[in-house]
RNA sequence: GCGCGCUUAGCUCAGUUGGUUAGAGCAUCUCAUUUACACUGAGAGGGUCGGGGGUUCGAAUCCCUCAGCGCGCACCA
């Protein structure tokens, strides 16, 4: 063959840098990853069934790192195989503010720069502020997150600050008052004394630290703490009611004894709260500082006092130790009571898992504050008419497969935390938020999504950031308008997101989603690992072993940086990526890249390309030739099922088989003397075979790698665009080799 | 404390209702070839499938048990 026939590009090794970037223009400029485009050229039909993903947002100030990559890989799979199977096609990109992270690097930025508190700038300034922070920066991430190639609808994103947004949170906080799902009331909350704010119990996250165990006299009694600067108002000594030890003393008993700061009187109380295996099996409650101590406190109509305020700093009960904070306070105190002779021993080793604030925040000080919370035990009404609690609706979201949890293991994780779930505080004393509906004059309370009238001033707080995460599904789609995009697209075909999410998130959705609209908000739930690094070890910057996503990119292109997170990555379980194995994608790139430029080469008749289309085998070819393309097609047969059961990582690992092992090492090999033998039908048969079979592989391959595939695409001289197709020939709409919707 | 997961070649992992001689990639070694592609091809070595016990004609796969690693939740006076 001539080498002229060969297009130019070929001519070279396969080349992503300079490659990927016309694809993306190629791509974008054809609007198809718009379902209504689609319908609109012909290459969806009208009455498609819908398949639609939302895509879990990205922070907005954030930058995309290897576990974002694997979400986008896996999403794109999903959305570019059932493009080309028909399906209309929607995966809708989104921006999170995720507002305590956000703000909180943004007024340390600003305090380190300017020496200036949110309090010295004013809620407005400080606002206006993060506006421009997260404006500068989302166009990073939306930047990165096209480069991986991701067929993301951009004409419909959305930010979940944006004014739709805005909206569709205040009107769910509205509707969830008038059912009287959320209530203002005093709990126990977790307070951030760093952050100046409440978070929520999926928010803590519990380090362990080793610390002094104390064990005090306490009257006739040993109690053991770890918080030792708690302990001052403490005058309830509680004992479990069947504790043998303790039957001389009854609920109520009055005893007097000397404690920190003089002589007190402290009373008895007998409740199953006691643990007797725990240390002396007595204790002492303080209300104000724990949720077990408020508890009893309130089973029992027992005093409640507060002793540290909301920095941390002990209060005048404290007496001599009043404005200290409690850190310093804490040896001081143990101290003054091992002077007085009431420590009775110190167990030096004891573990203790120290609750923070998983966000950046601080060390967590339980509190009794007055915030706004979301009942999950109070029987309601359903859009549906069901009536039951919103724990009852979560839980029968899945046991009536409405939402199917992938890998099933993770079902009973969700129930589990269903079963623990208590309600949950939603109201956040932080600037950068969707601003609580509440308006308040005197005592009176009204929420509404304007003002009341005169004299009445709006809460200050915000909304927990997963309260508008919770709505992500149908608020992206237009509710509370009944759009057509809401009846078309909702619910999602399946929501894909990390496993470390499923409580934020996953759960809150449904939660969110059965009240709003009577629906589920997905029908699959499926659930990636984290992405570690070659020895299994967490990426961190500390450790230096951070792979970046796009370094990748750079190096070795989108498709192999792909492959890399889906090859060898089984359903829910971390993966591990080093840099040799996006390597070794690269090379596959290259590998197809090479096959197109045989087949091309040796193409017989150019002008009569092979019709390939699904199980219709060219009349024209001789047995060897149709078995071959059967073969393929069993293949893409292969690749679908397994798509269709999410196991991307076999179907990925079978064509990549197919394509580099039986296609070039075998039948190209082969193909060599078929090809220059004398027999000429033989080799019009076989150079008619290859094609099609290039193209088999080029579809089948497209969704894991679309770049290298649609740019051998683009080179092809006549491919099997349908009649009555208008618009650019792209193989991201190319029919699927199975075949339409229902396969 | 309750629950979940993992343990298969040097490394990373497949192996979905039990069924020939347990597979792949990377790495290692040997050979070939200037080729569609050296970002290549052919081949080799490498495994008592974590230990023990059981069910079965048959177990990497099912059951019991032990060990190691990892994770979630709860407790935390």
């Amino acid at each position: 063959m001539e080498p002229s026939k060969v297009p130019a590009p070929f001519l070279k090794p396969y080349n992503p840098t300079e490659q990927e970037p016309q694809m993306l223009e190629l791509w974008e400029k054809s609007g198809y990853a718009n379902p209504d485009v689609c319908v609109e050229k012909g290459v969806t039909k009208p009455d498609a069934e819908a398949y639609s993903i939302v895509l879990p947002p990205p922070n907005v100030t954030g930058t995309l790192h290897m576990g974002h990559a694997a979400m986008l890989a896996i999403e794109d799979i999903l959305i570019r195989y059932h493009r080309m199977r028909g399906y209309k096609t929607l995966w809708l990109p989104g921006t999170d503010s995720a507002a305590i992270a956000t703000q909180s690097k943004v007024e340390t930025d600003i305090y380190k720069a300017e020496k200036k508190t949110r309090h010295d700038l004013g809620r407005e300034e400080l606002l206006r502020r993060i506006g421009e922070f997260t404006e500068e920066s989302k166009a990073t991430i939306i930047n990165q997150t096209k480069k991986m190639g991701s067929s993301l609808d951009w004409s419909r994103y959305a930010y979940t600050m944006d004014e739709k947004r805005y909206a569709a949170v205040m009107e769910a906080f509205v509707r969830m008052y008038e059912a009287g799902l959320i209530y203002r009331g005093d709990r126990i909350v977790n307070w951030d004394p760093k952050l100046q704010t409440t978070v929520s119990d999926d928010e803590i996250e519990r380090v362990e630290e080793t610390t002094p165990f104390y064990y005090f006299q306490y009257g006739p009694f040993v109690i053991g703490t770890v918080r030792p600067e708690t302990k001052f108002g403490d005058k309830y000594l509680v004992v479990h009611p069947d504790d043998a030890r303790y039957k001389e003393y009854t609920h109520g008993q009055k005893i007097d004894l000397e404690w920190i700061n003089g002589p007190i009187t402290a009373t008895v109380i007998k409740d199953e709260a006691a643990n007797m295996e725990v240390g002396s099996g007595a204790m002492t409650i303080t209300p104000a500082h724990s949720g077990i101590d408020f508890e009893i406190a309130t089973r029992h109509g027992l005093d409640i006092e507060r002793v540290i305020d909301d920095r941390g700093i002990l209060l005048p009960i404290a007496g001599e130790f009043a404005g200290q904070h409690i850190k310093k306070a804490r040896p001081l105190i143990v101290e003054k009571l091992k002077n007085k002779g009431l420590l009775v021993k110190i167990d030096e080793k004891y573990t203790n898992n120290l609750a923070t604030n998983g966000r950046g925040g601080g060390v967590i000080e339980p509190q009794i504050k007055r915030q706004w919370f979301i009942a999950v035990n109070k029987e309601i009404a359903f859009p549906d008419g069901k009536k039951m609690t919103l724990k009852e609706r979560m839980r029968e979201a899945v046991d009536s497969k409405q939402t199917e949890i992938m890998p099933e293991r993770f079902d009973k994780v969700y129930r589990h935390w269903i079963d623990n779930l208590r309600d949950w505080c939603i109201s956040r004393q932080i600037w950068f938020g969707h601003r609580i509906p509440a308006w308040f004059k005197g005592d009176e309370v009204k929420v509404s999504i304007t003002s009341p009238g005169e004299g009445w001033t709006q809460d200050e707080d915000t909304l927990d950031t997963w309260f508008s995460s919770g709505l992500w599904t149908f608020s992206t789609l237009g509710w509370p308008e009944e759009t057509a995009d809401l009846k078309t697209y909702h619910p999602t075909a399946v929501l894909e997101t990390g496993y470390d999410i499923l409580f934020f998130w996953v759960a809150r959705m449904i939660l969110m989603s059965t009240f709003l609209r009577g629906e589920v908000p997905f029908k699959k739930v499926y659930l990636h690992g984290l992405v570690r690094d070659g020895q299994g070890r967490k990426m961190s910057k500390s450790l230096g072993n951070i792979i970046d996503p796009l370094t990748m990119v750079e190096k070795y292109g989108a498709d192999a940086a792909r492959l890399s997170l889906i090859i060898g990555a089984s359903m829910g379980n971390d993966v591990k990526l080093s840099e040799d194995r996006v390597r070794g994608y690269k090379h596959f790139a290259n590998k197809i890249w090479n096959i197109a430029r045989f087949v091309l080469e040796n193409q017989h008749d150019s002008g009569a390309a092979p019709s390939t289309l699904q199980s219709k085998v060219d009349g024209r070819l001789i047995e060897a030739d149709k078995v071959l393309i059967v073969e393929a097609q069993k293949v893409a047969e292969e690749v679908s099922a397994d798509i269709d059961k999410f196991r991307l990582d076999l179907a990925a690992d079978a064509i990549y088989h197919f394509v580099w092992d039986r296609f070039a090492a075998e039948i190209i090999e082969q193909s060599k003397e078929i090809l220059k033998g004398d027999d000429k039908r033989a080799s019009a048969s076989r150079s008619r075979a290859l094609h099609e079979i290039l193209l088999i592989s080029l579809k089948l391959l497209h969704p894991f790698m679309p770049f290298v595939t649609e740019a051998v695409w683009q080179q092809l001289p006549k491919k099997d665009l349908p009649a009555g197709r208008q618009g650019v020939d792209l193989l991201m709409v190319a029919p699927w080799p199975t075949g339409g919707q229902t396969g």
